[in-house]
DNA sequence: CTCACAATCTTGACATCGTCAATGATCCAT
DNA sequence: ATGGATCATTGACGATGTCAAGATTGTGAG
């Protein structure tokens, strides 16, 4: 019986939940993102995700200064899952630059179709406060695979190069379009229009945001 | 002394608010809309566009069955005057096909970023109720407008041409996401790369969207 | 080892919100 | 004019975010 404390101490949820949780803030972001995730942005509650967690209403405030503290911590680390996402989509698509754009451009669509509410939070809200160090630098860095991949495809770098940055903005804005159309339930027609094959018919259509160019130029 | 009713029947406020209101409907929808506008979609309250018409917090009940009665209703007049708004554009510029299509994306821009929230009501929330039979056409309709446009640039109904689909596809993806985007204020570098005249580079951005074709074909 | 302090969590309270039921005021057809 | 229908008010309820105060536990200095 003397080792009921470190019995507890282990188990992810323990039996009778201890007055200290261990680890509450990481727990408030998972309850977090599932009550997103259930519930949406606008039925999400602060006292919702503490339930989830098993602590009291008020005890997220010992880890996050208020509601939009916890989501904008969670928005950041939807960034940084993004950024995964998009770049393994990337890099399945081999070494040709067009195809890693697209893949880039696939991976957004699918970051935001398998996280709905999580990618709703992170471009449509403005409960994150996106001056926040963390969010910010991570959201940075999404922008910044885009940037990469327009600049292999280019063979310029788009933060010198004016032109290259407008197809960085084009494909940017395709990506982000056919995303939360898609989220928006708007784009059911195309079940009609793409042969069964969906993906082919995003990547056709990012991969016309940044046309070929035979000359470069500003 | 016998017009007292109906001077105040015709100020668009009256002096000392009678106990009936007079068109209680439409002064909700007017207060919502600067509700919306003010405090954005995550601070919208009913009680606050109950104050906003003069009534108390109640009042509204009788008029539109709950709040996201009221916010479908304030969506569908947003998706007619959406409607109005790339039209008027469109038109504006002239015969052109293409540039007609352009025209509609640069309204469907324009009247995001001048009704940011409304925008993000019609496309980006749960709350309007998209099987209300008022929204759903107002809807149905704001995308007739990119059908057509693209129907008269490619010579073909889209509704029957898989391939002029899979324009309209990916021209309102486009607009779509550039207007999204600039409402998170994500497309502030675009600044340092439009030479001032980022309606340009809209326009630019829109039109790749919708190639041309020398071979028709799906 | 112990004990005081810091960190963590709970409880209770408050203002505000959406909604409902009951009541009051006004309009209009008869 | 009058009584029913319409429109608005008042008051209440449960739920929410946040704050203040108290309870519990971890920890380091002595």
């Amino acid at each position: 019986m003397g080792d009921r404390k470190s019995a507890e101490a282990k188990a992810d949820r323990p039996r009778k939940a201890p007055y200290h949780h261990g680890d509450l803030r990481e727990a408030l972001l998972r309850a977090a993102e599932a009550e997103l995730a259930e519930k949406g942005m606008e039925g999400f509650t602060l006292r919702g995700c503490a339930k989830r967690a098993g602590v009291s209403h008020a005890a997220p405030a010992h880890h996050f200064k208020d509601a939009n503290a916890l989501l904008t911590e969670l928005a950041a680390v939807g960034f940084a899952r993004f950024v995964a996402a998009m770049r393994a989509r990337q890099n399945r698509a081999g070494t040709d630059p067009r195809k890693r754009l697209v893949g880039a451009g696939l991976g957004y669509i699918d970051f935001a179709r398998a996280n709905p509410a999580l990618f709703r939070l992170m471009f449509s809200s403005f409960r994150p406060d996106f001056e926040t160090i963390n969010l910010k630098t991570e959201a940075t860095d999404a922008f910044a695979v885009l940037v990469d991949s327009v600049g292999a495809l280019r063979g310029v770098d788009p933060r010198t190069d004016r032109s290259a940055m407008r197809d960085v903005a084009s494909a940017w804005a395709t990506a982000h379009g056919l995303a939360d159309l898609l989220l928006s339930d708007r784009m059911n027609f195309m079940d009609a229009i793409s042969d069964g094959h969906p993906e082919t018919l995003y990547a056709d259509i990012i991969s016309r945001s940044v046309p070929d160019r035979l000359l470069g130029g500003d």
